[in-house]
DNA sequence: ATAGGGTTAG
């Protein structure tokens, strides 16, 4: 009956009816014991457990058999208590391949993945031979300490062994491979599985995203649609996170749909994922949508919710929902703390900012990182508090080539050309191939005319072979990708893209825009730098953008590798007065929302 | 004749 409730997971019957045994005077037995334990981890009974374990030690069942022992190690393993569950491997007298891959599986699923191969070597030195359902562990922890030499090392034992086409094992390798970087021989491993289960897909859709692969794992999940397997929310999670990356926010609908068919939408890691999908497609009101249908609020939801808000412009949302977290009885991590002081970056709230990060010096729980630093020195940096930010350095134990850059990103903005000198000899210190700091100082020099010292850099850069990335711009229309660059006319359509550019900036002109020719790097005189803004891959993005939807009401939504510039930013302000449309530009860092001729940034990014 | 222990995903 207690074995019958345990398969059907009703622990609590099943705890219940062990109880009521006690009470009648019947004593339990080897069956009894091995089956019940299950339970006690399950709801996480502690007491019970640890009684049941006694009542063993009594019937002298503890050393003599090895199901009760194997039983007594995952309960143990699952409440956490790995020291217990080492003691009773120990104690068992004779020890089988179950008894080990149960102690294994208890580290690994702890995250204690060194002593989880201390004991797979444990159990070889004892005479045990490893099975499947070992290898299938212990590759857990090779992925995770990136152990790709042991990882080879058990593939070569799977197919010695003859597991090479036993889904587990395959799918763990396979998960190995991408967790070390090896995404190709993942694939690899998929290639070659005959039956991939939902696990497999699953695994292989997410390791693809951990290697940038992303276009690839969405090909792999309309694939796995087509199959008979059915996504789960693990899948759908993954999915979403393809989409957000990608930003490609129709797809993403479309994911959204299957979730809402499939009814997961009320899982939170869904939830999670679609929040932040919402966030980083622009469509804050969607992401809020989400967010109010869940019920739960958990930490991540909130957080999730906050980062979406302070990326988009709704600063004082991130700040309001800061301080409901209270409320809501939820203590805020380290995660938190990077959405606030986005929020507080973007709002120009330097001393809020400052206020709360040393706030979070009072969390014992919270751990301060260079990310947290890196963000306090923008926020500094940014509002042209360059002293604070260099002195905010010098307070971090062990900066790295990130805050330099950072500070360094902010003596470009500001102009401040001594202080980048400076900062540019300790970045070439620390790592002398540092694109993005030889990309700024050189746009830098290149912005006070110093025409030498762009040169000095630019062949700096020639040495070590590092190539400026070009500035690019697309938009998503009808499922296809458009990508701008820059001045280039022999693209197809430029002929009309040329046209509304002309007649736009026709109109902008009447409107007050002119061109600020001290955007453009490069040393050309006033005429030719106009004509360089002209085309600007933003501009031609737009233009393409009102030509293919003309007519249409929806907003235009580009993309950029890199900042929107200065001059750029005025000109779509006034193109949507002159277009009566909305225009929403996602750049590397966060989202500008033009509306009516002003953009939610406020003109400060 | 009837009962018991361990795998893979965010």
């Amino acid at each position: 009956m207690i074995s019958c409730y345990i398969r059907q997971n009703r622990s609590p019957e099943a705890v219940a009816l062990y109880k009521r045994m006690a009470v009648e005077g019947v004593c339990p037995d080897d069956f009894t014991l091995s089956c019940v334990l299950k339970a006690f981890s399950d709801l996480g009974l502690v007491c019970d457990g640890k009684k049941a374990h006694g009542k063993a030690v009594v019937l002298g069942l503890e050393v003599s058999n090895v199901f009760v022992g194997s039983a007594l190690v995952d309960m143990y393993a699952k409440l956490g208590q790995m020291r217990n569950a080492h003691l009773v491997v120990d104690r068992v007298v004779e020890k089988d391949v179950i008894l080990f891959t149960t102690l294994v599986v208890g580290y690994v699923q702890n995250g204690e993945d060194c002593e989880a191969m201390k004991a797979f070597n444990q159990m070889i030195k004892e005479g045990v031979k490893a099975n499947e359902y070992t290898f299938t562990s212990l590759l857990v922890s090779c992925g995770n300490l990136k152990h790709s030499c042991l990882g080879m090392l058990i593939h070569g034992f799977i197919i010695k062994c003859g597991h090479e086409f036993g889904v587990s094992p395959q799918t763990s390798l396979l998960t190995m491979y991408s967790k070390c970087g090896m995404v190709d021989d993942a694939l690899k491993v998929f290639e070659h599985l005959v039956n991939p289960n939902l696990v497999t897909w699953t695994s292989l859709i997410v390791g693809l995203l951990q290697n940038g692969r992303e276009e690839v794992a969405l090909s792999k999940f309309c694939q796995m649609m087509r199959s008979s397997v059915l996504p789960n929310c693990f899948t759908m999670s993954g999915a979403l996170v393809a989409c957000s990356n990608l930003a490609t926010l129709d797809q993403g609908k479309q994911i959204h749909t299957i979730i809402l068919k499939l009814g997961l939408h009320l899982n939170k890691f869904i939830g999670a994922a679609l929040i932040d999908f919402y966030g980083r497609c622009g469509c804050v009101e969607l992401a809020k949508l989400v967010y109010d249908g869940l019920f739960a609020r958990d930490l991540v939801l909130v957080n999730t919710m906050m980062y979406a808000y302070a990326q988009n412009g709704f600063e004082h949302k991130t700040l309001e929902l800061f301080q409901q977290m209270n409320d809501l009885g939820l203590e805020p991590n380290d995660v938190t703390l990077v959405s606030v002081l986005l929020a507080c970056d973007n709002a120009g709230l330097v001393d809020e900012g400052r206020r709360i990060f040393d706030s979070f010096f009072g969390y014992r729980n919270i751990r301060i990182t260079k990310e947290h630093y890196a963000c306090m020195v923008d926020i500094y940096g940014r509002a042209g508090r360059l002293q604070e930010a260099e002195a905010l350095i010098n307070q971090a134990d062990n900066p790295d080539i990130v805050l330099w850059r950072t500070l360094l990103s902010a003596c470009r903005l500001h102009g401040d050309i001594t202080m980048a000198g400076r900062i540019f000899n300790k970045v070439i210190e620390l790592s002398p191939k540092d694109e993005g700091s030889l990309v700024l100082s050189s746009n830098l020099y290149a912005s006070k005319g110093d025409w030498n010292q762009v040169i000095c850099v630019k062949s700096l850069m020639r040495e070590n072979r590092l190539k400026k990335s070009p500035a690019m711009s697309w938009v998503i229309i009808g499922g296809e990708v458009h990508t701008f660059m820059a001045g280039n006319c022999s693209q197809p359509n430029f002929k009309e893209i040329d046209c509304i550019i002309k007649e736009l900036m026709k109109k902008v002109k009447e409107l007050g825009y002119v061109p600020a020719t001290e955007f453009v790097l490069q040393n050309l005189n006033e005429k030719e730098k106009e004509r360089s803004l002209y085309y600007h891959s933003e501009k031609l993005a737009i233009a393409f953008s009102l030509w293919k939807t003309s007519g249409k009401t929806s907003c235009i939504r580009i993309y950029k590798n890199l900042k929107v510039c200065g001059d750029c930013h005025a000109w779509i302000k006034l193109v949507t007065k002159v277009v009566g449309r909305e225009i929403i530009a996602r750049d590397t860092k966060r989202f500008h929302h033009f509306k009516d001729g002003v953009c939610s940034c406020k003109d400060y990014w």
